[in-house]
RNA sequence: AGGCCCUUAGUUCAGCGGUCAGAACAGCGGACUCAUAAUCCGCCUGACGCGGGUUCGAAUCCCGCAGGGCCAACCA
């Protein structure tokens, strides 16, 4: 029986449009997903939007339209990219659906049965601008409260909260004795070093007087909840019936880390008594040419575009290829196109067409077996076999980047391959053994390809579908068997000629500023 | 206040205790022609931010310092 891989994106919040760190994140979780599938893992694969709080009534009420109308409007927008990417996610949450609503009453009903969820009373300084309660840390030195609250109030608001604070050791505990738990560890000590504070409790709701939009507590109908338990109860609401808890990884930016993710949510199952998830991934942010992505110059939406001309698996390489997971990256149109004609076009596009050419021209298209072996081609095999030892070593830790480095050192060495053969060469000689040499050549490219589309398809799905036609093999499903050096390619009918990734002139830039 | 990350070839970055410090791209020179002028070969530059320390040995660990970013909003 093979064993269950569950995985989430975090859920975008309705409110804008989508941006390129929304498409990276899932697209590392669909590569991610992909490769677990191939790898023979019963993959569920969640993703979806959190529709609930303040910005999302205020955006309708300024609209003039109903939140649920807005909403659904914003929803077709995300799900319009998850397409445009080839994403394949087996489920989309949105906190509006009944499912979601259920659980999350559920949740609540039930830690308000076991006491841990109190009903306070604060009098307290209270930032408009900022909808939070704010302390006498939150003030500048001279006394005064900081100018991005804006106007700040005394106010006594009755609320419930959240019996967080009993749940800190335990936490610090868990965190301490499951060292895979956030990953990349660096990411850790941040959230240790939050913890050496005493937590307060946790407020969780909203009095309806302040805002509607949102889940109704169960025990108290004049209040709704506030984002956390609505939010994060999404990972759980849509497996609640299907037996998939835990979560084998949350993959979060690393705004979420600390202390949503890491902090409330296990304490939150912890207090409802079920498990933790077992880990949680966490990237960091994308520039734009150096620019921080912002909403206002829409930087981060424009590079989306680039999907649209060269291509979702171009844009998914490059996206992969170009962060190393748990640090920043900087997404610039020189280093995509450098990507996509070095990378894509010169050095694996390129080498299709060598050999289909090739096999069309000195054997009518038909795969050879191998027949010499001699060193080049034994060297070749080798250098496979480190290269997908490295990348499932590093595919294992999710370092996409350093796996795909790892398969482009194999790529470069086929060409290099090809070059010491000269089968331009061989083809002319009337030498038996040179014949053998030529069969051999073209047997191993034609495999080493083979292999490179196999272990890609999770990165770049329809060009590598696309490869494996055009050298006369099937798709690729699963990894299983197929990752070993083999004469599966003997005989295959190669098609006369293919582009995966064809020159593409990008209009120039719209200047920005 | 305190904490976290980053600082390595022209550029983007990898390496994070042990062979004379690497890749890609760019640049220069050469080879080749099967190919989406593509590929291959060679060359090129670096006090691995600064100053201390630990060690037989440090880009790699520790301390201090400097610069940039983040821990506050939109936001992954």
């Amino acid at each position: 029986m093979p064993s269950s891989f569950y995985i989430t994106t975090a859920i975008d919040y309705a409110n804008g449009s989508p941006h390129l760190g929304h498409a990276y994140e899932k697209v590392l979780s669909d590569v991610i997903s992909r490769h677990m599938r191939m790898s023979g893992r019963k993959v569920h694969f969640l993703t979806g939007l959190d529709e609930h709080g303040q910005k999302v009534q205020q955006t309708a009420l300024k609209r003039g339209v109903e939140p649920q109308v807005l909403v659904d409007e914003i929803a077709a927008v995300f799900k319009g990219m998850l397409g445009d990417l080839n994403i394949s996610h087996d489920d989309y949450i949105r906190t509006t659906e009944p499912r979601h609503k259920k659980v999350v009453q559920q949740f609540l009903q039930q830690l308000f049965d076991q006491g841990l969820i109190y009903k306070g009373q604060k009098t307290d300084w209270y930032s408009t601008r900022q909808e939070q309660f704010l302390t006498d840390k939150d003030r500048d030195p001279d006394g005064s409260w900081p100018e991005i609250y804006g106007e700040v109030t005394q106010t006594t608001e009755e609320n419930y909260y959240f019996k967080l604070s009993q749940f800190q050791p335990w936490l610090v505990e868990h965190i301490k004795s499951h060292p895979d738990f956030i990953t990349p560890r660096f990411r850790q000590n941040q959230v240790l070093e939050f913890l050496k504070e005493p937590m307060n409790d946790l407020c969780i709701s909203r009095p309806k007087s302040r805002l509607t939009w949102g889940i109704e507590l169960p025990f108290d109908t004049s209040f709704v909840t506030y984002v956390w338990f609505d939010a994060l109860t999404n990972y759980y609401s849509a497996v609640a019936d299907k037996g998939l808890w835990p979560a084998d990884v949350h993959v979060i930016g690393k705004d979420i880390l600390s202390p949503p993710h890491a902090v409330y949510w296990p304490c939150m199952l912890q207090a409802l008594g079920i498990e933790p998830p077992r880990q949680l991934l966490v990237h960091g942010w994308w520039t734009v040419n150096n620019q921080k992505a912002s909403k206002s110059s829409g930087n981060a939406t424009n590079t989306l575009g680039f999907a649209a001309s060269h291509g979702a698996d171009a844009f998914r390489y490059y996206l992969c290829r170009e962060m190393v997971v748990g640090q920043d990256a900087d997404f610039s149109t020189t280093t995509f196109e450098n990507r996509y004609k070095a990378d894509l076009g010169n050095n694996l596009g390129n080498l299709v067409n060598r050999l289909l050419n090739m096999v069309g021209r000195n054997y009518a298209g038909l795969i050879p077996a191998a027949a010499a072996d001699e060193d080049l081609e034994k060297n070749l095999r080798q250098l496979w076999s480190d290269s997908i030892k490295k990348y499932g070593e590093s595919f294992a830790e999710y370092q996409v980047s350093h796996a795909l480095e790892a398969l482009w050192v194999f790529i470069s060495a086929m060409n290099a391959y090809i070059e010491a053969r000269a089968p331009w060469k061989l083809a002319k000689s009337t030498d038996a053994a040179d014949r053998a040499r030529l069969d051999s050549c073209l047997a191993h490219v034609a495999e080493g390809l083979r292999l490179v589309g196999t272990i890609l398809t999770p990165v770049m799905p329809a060009t590598c579908d696309k490869l494996l036609t055009n050298i006369g093999r099937p798709v690729a499903t699963h990894f299983d068997g197929q990752l070993s050096w083999s004469a599966a390619c003997t005989g295959s009918q190669v098609a006369e000629k293919c582009i995966l990734f064809p020159p593409i002139e990008v209009p120039t830039e719209t200047p920005s500023a």
